[in-house]
DNA sequence: GCCAACGTTGGC
DNA sequence: GCCAACGTTGGC
């Protein structure tokens, strides 16, 4: 039994989402205890919200201003139809906080960092929703913790 | 505030 | 279906 749980954790996806602090950042997402993510308009993205599954593990990054990996939050609620929107293209997941980085994790400090060079953040910087492999996960939410 | 990157739109 | 024009994101 303890094979097939250790073979389903291993099946986990690991996500990094952007969010404009100004906009909706990560102290309100503590506030709120949960959110809807809304107001992605890019099939990309979109098409990465659809993959998400139920207990995923996300890291909320803030872009323009702190430009860092802030917190650790996870889905609560697989894709939907976005509230927001009748256009039905668009998608929302929920999610909600799990933890707050005791250090957040620089822009910089990711790009310093060998095994996270690559990453979409680093390589797309346009792409608001994307996977990170468990590695890359693992790696930032240890730079988070030192 | 500028501009590079890149996605979308629309004319042909 | 190509590609120029345009809009948006986000780092600097």
């Amino acid at each position: 039994m303890g094979f097939f749980f250790a073979l389903n954790t291993r099946r986990m996806n690991y996500w990094l989402v952007k969010s404009e602090p100004h906009k909706y950042a990560w102290d309100q997402l503590l506030k709120d205890k949960s959110t809807f993510w809304d107001g992605v308009r890019n099939y990309q993205a979109r098409n990465n919200l659809q993959e998400m599954k139920k207990g995923d593990q996300v890291l909320y990054y803030h872009s323009n201003e702190g430009k860092e990996v802030v917190g650790l939050a996870k889905i609560i609620k697989e894709s939907y139809q976005d509230p927001t929107t009748e256009d039905t293209r668009w998608v929302v997941v929920d999610i909600a906080p799990v933890k707050t980085l005791k250090n957040p994790v620089s822009l910089e400090k990711i790009k310093a960092t060998p095994e996270l060079a690559n990453i979409a953040l680093v390589r797309q910087g346009r792409l608001s929703v994307m996977p990170l492999k468990a590695e890359e996960f693992d790696k930032i939410l240890e730079l988070g913790e030192e």
